[in-house]
RNA sequence: GCCGGGGUGGCCGAGUGGCGAGGCAGCGGACUGCAGAUCCGCCUCACGGGGGUUCAAAUCCCUCCCCCGGCUCCA
């Protein structure tokens, strides 16, 4: 049974879809106006394990993860760097995506643009106004805040202790804000019944995740800093426009990465990019560590920390290797490994188990450190090859929910060349030979050799293991 | 100020009443042609301060202190 924390109610739930042939979720995803950050990749993540766990437990998953292509902070740049803005959206949104590519994070089924729904946008602010829930000033068009009973729902604020949103003229209320923004001189625009303009922040996610994934839905969810004012905004917008409360069942929100005392947030200055955090160490040792907190954890950034937690994770990819070098044997099993298999079980189910309570991933990982723990002093030095597999089977389900160890279990395929296999298994039986003989020399040679094609060798009590490395 | 989340051993990080999760680092051993990997032992009563409830509290209650986020663009 799954349960999953929801900001809305404040409380874990168990999890339900609303539609049980379907899970339908929305990610709010970057404004493309500078690079990715580890910040960013480290929400990006958490929802990708939240969609790998429900693909695992057998949901159908629509993934949509929208792009917000056009807002000041793009046009500023835009003026900055004299060229077009849509220059700058592309820019970035190629680097969003690369940045999820290299962390393992699965594609979303579509990455609908703001600029690309204009008319939805539309069509859903002139129902707003026709409703009473919103209504135009000198070309801007507001929601008025007051109207909708609920608003402090999500956030638990109340409406009198909130600051003015966006400036603008001609407000009811300070607090409401622009569904509709009117385009100032030398600004791109669209035309709309309220004059040319553009979208306002919030309203491009009523609209777009209405349209791909109906009026309600099961998830939604960012970085805990949207809690406020987004998120609380797209409620009040998209349960007065499409009258279904609870628009979205479960809202998650995700801790955020801190740099020292502040968050790590391109206002601040202090970000770390995916880009240069990937070129560093390797991209699963970063999703790793990204996910060695819990999702809904604040966690302050540190380059020591995330050595060490990449040292933990070096040591379950030896361990898998080795496991998967045991596997292959075909000996007689020394003595029973029916209470070696049942251990594992154990430790599978405590895995799952972790994962279904709010998805907690460190506790999860713990599990893993256990089930190296049992396979490097149990499993291996017995040579339990039918343990061995089952072990490989619980790490694969890690590969399949966590996304990290990337490295040892894709392109299996290309890697059951069964001539190739005995053709290295022979150059490691003769090296076996000239050791025995203490002829180092042909023995390096050849380890040496195959280490350069990217078979790795470890030479243990009384044989060599090995394996083929990724890169 | 208001709302939300926190403060756990050198570090990271689980744990919401009952035998001290797990990892990393460090130290000492074992194994070993080299290398890598691995194993064993040690670090064997840590839970922000102070009160209280209880046979029993990191865990519940009260109180104080400190940190972060939100209340402005933000994942």
């Amino acid at each position: 049974m799954f349960k999953i924390y929801n900001t809305l109610t404040s409380r874990k739930e168990v999890f339900k879809p609303l539609n049980r042939s379907l899970v339908r979720m929305y990610v709010c995803g970057p404004t493309v106006y500078d690079k990715t950050h580890i910040g960013h990749a480290k929400a990006y993540v958490a929802f990708d394990v939240l969609r790998r766990y429900l693909e695992f437990k057998g949901y159908n998953v629509l993934k949509v993860v929208n792009i917000t292509d056009i807002d000041d902070k793009i046009i500023r740049k835009s003026i900055e760097l004299k060229v077009d803005y849509r220059e700058i959206a592309d820019k970035y949104c190629k680097d969003f995506m690369e940045a999820c590519e290299k962390l393992n994070i699965k594609r979303a089924h579509i990455y609908p643009k703001a600029t690309e729904h204009i008319e939805e946008i539309i069509n859903i602010i002139k129902e707003l106004i026709e409703k009473g829930y919103a209504y135009e000033s000198d070309g801007n068009v507001y929601f008025d805040v007051k109207k909708f009973k609920d608003y402090g729902k999500l956030s638990k604020i109340n409406v009198e202790q909130v600051k003015p949103q966006d400036e603008g003229v001609g407000k009811r209320n300070p607090q409401d804000f622009a569904l509709w923004k009117k385009a100032k001189p030398m600004e791109p625009y669209w035309d709309s019944p309220w004059g040319p303009g553009r979208p306002g922040w919030h309203i491009e996610c009523s609209a777009m995740s209405s349209k791909y994934l109906g009026k309600q839905f099961d998830i939604h969810g960012g970085g805990e800093d949207l809690i406020f004012p987004h998120h609380e905004n797209e409620i009040a917008q998209s349960e007065a426009c499409f009258n279904k409360t609870p628009w979205v069942k479960y809202w998650i929100h995700v801790g955020l990465l801190m740099m020292g005392k502040d968050k790590m947030s391109k206002s601040y200055g202090n970000i770390i990019t995916v880009e240069e955090i990937t070129s560093k160490y390797s991209p699963m040792k970063v999703r790793f560590y990204l996910i060695s907190g819990h999702y809904r954890s604040q966690m302050v950034f540190q380059e020591e920390n995330l050595e060490a937690t990449g040292a933990a994770y070096e040591r379950i990819l030896n361990t898998i290797s080795t496991l998967k070098s045991i596997s292959t044997i075909d000996v007689k099993v020394k003595d029973s490994s029916l209470k070696r298999i049942m251990n594992i079980g154990r430790i599978r189910r405590r895995f799952l188990e972790a994962l279904d309570d709010d998805l907690n991933t460190p506790k999860a990982i713990a599990e893993l450190h256990s089930l190296t723990n049992f396979a490097n002093d149990e499993i291996i030095p017995n040579e339990d090859y039918p343990a061995a597999r089952i072990a490989l089977k619980v790490y694969e389900d890690a590969y399949r929910i966590l996304g990290v160890f990337k490295e040892v279990f894709e392109e299996e395929e290309v890697r059951e060349d069964k001539k190739l296999y005995e053709l290295v298994n022979l150059l490691v039986t003769v090296r076996q030979i000239h050791r025995s003989r203490r002829e180092w020399e042909v023995a390096d040679l050849i380890a040496r050799g195959l280490r350069s094609l990217g078979i790795e060798l470890s030479d243990q009590k009384d044989k060599t293991i090995w394996w083929f490395k990724s890169t």
